[in-house]
DNA sequence: GTAATACCTAAACCTGACTTTAGGTCAAGG
DNA sequence: CCTTGACCTAAAGTCAGGTTTAGGTATTAC
């Protein structure tokens, strides 16, 4: 069992910020000794999961959510992976998007480069269209600007 | 030339935001008929470049900065070069977070697919070590997990 | 002539995830 | 005894990026 402050200090964490998690329901088990919390196994578990779900997207009442499942059984295994399977496919395509963002800052730091290097942005404005490197070729369209 | 509402039909905003903007310094060479803006080229120009750098994830005073840069014309070339370069590093980092990140919700997915099939963990729990797929072999150690 | 629109402003409000503040309890150390 | 440090609470503050509200002007439509 531990305190509040000796979890902050595993985990590099503000005692606030523990506080604050336990105040959104992420610890229903959580059990106290005349007021102060005693964080046990269960809670570190518990806060290990919390970063993986964070690192994922998720915001806190959906953590919330998934603590009550896994405290209740077996029973909420497919609203479990449900909850996942959403997650992942909102994550397959916010890293699409930052693809393409990616490939339109690309864009950019070549666009630059030209400009640099002409010491103005005429050539390099005259020359986009058939000289583009082909990986960022279909940016164009996107990044059709300075 | 176009008013707001024009404008805020053409790109699918709200009124406001587009007035949240100019107060912000986005626009900076918008100009005014008795009070009431009038959109030009150069602000239609800029509200595609803002799209663009919203996309990179850039905040809205790096935008404003990278606008008045524009305005100063080419000495501000490396300035801009090197705010696009930290960008795409700063990108290139995020898509590789959220990789992991995906890793790791592949693998709740496939674990709770066996949950379910099972009707409890005990056999995927004991199976993680060796059986788990390769691809997310790596995320176990962050996953360690229920 | 009045009602509906489209425009304007300043300022308050919103969301999420915390952090900070103000005020209080309790145990140990000098 | 009294100060320090770790714990507690509720409530207010913070930040970004808007959105909403309240109140005002000006033009057009019936």
């Amino acid at each position: 069992m531990y305190t509040i402050g000796q979890v902050a200090d595993m985990f590099g964490l503000p005692v606030s910020t523990l506080r604050y998690y336990d105040k959104q329901g992420l610890f229903p088990e959580l059990e106290r000794t005349s007021g102060i919390r005693r964080f046990g196994d269960t809670e570190l578990e518990a806060l290990r999961v919390i970063e993986c779900l964070k690192k994922a997207g998720m915001e806190i009442k959906d953590i919330r959510l998934f603590m009550e499942w896994c405290a209740e059984g077996p029973s909420t295994y497919p609203k479990r992976k449900a909850m996942f399977e959403e997650r992942k496919a909102h994550m397959e395509s916010e890293i699409a998007n930052m693809n393409r963002a990616l490939d339109m800052l690309k864009f950019k730091c070549w666009y630059y480069e030209q400009a640099i290097q002409d010491g103005n942005e005429d050539r390099v404005k005259a020359l986009i269209p058939d000289n583009l490197p082909e990986e960022i070729k279909d940016t164009y369209d996107n990044a059709h600007t300075q």
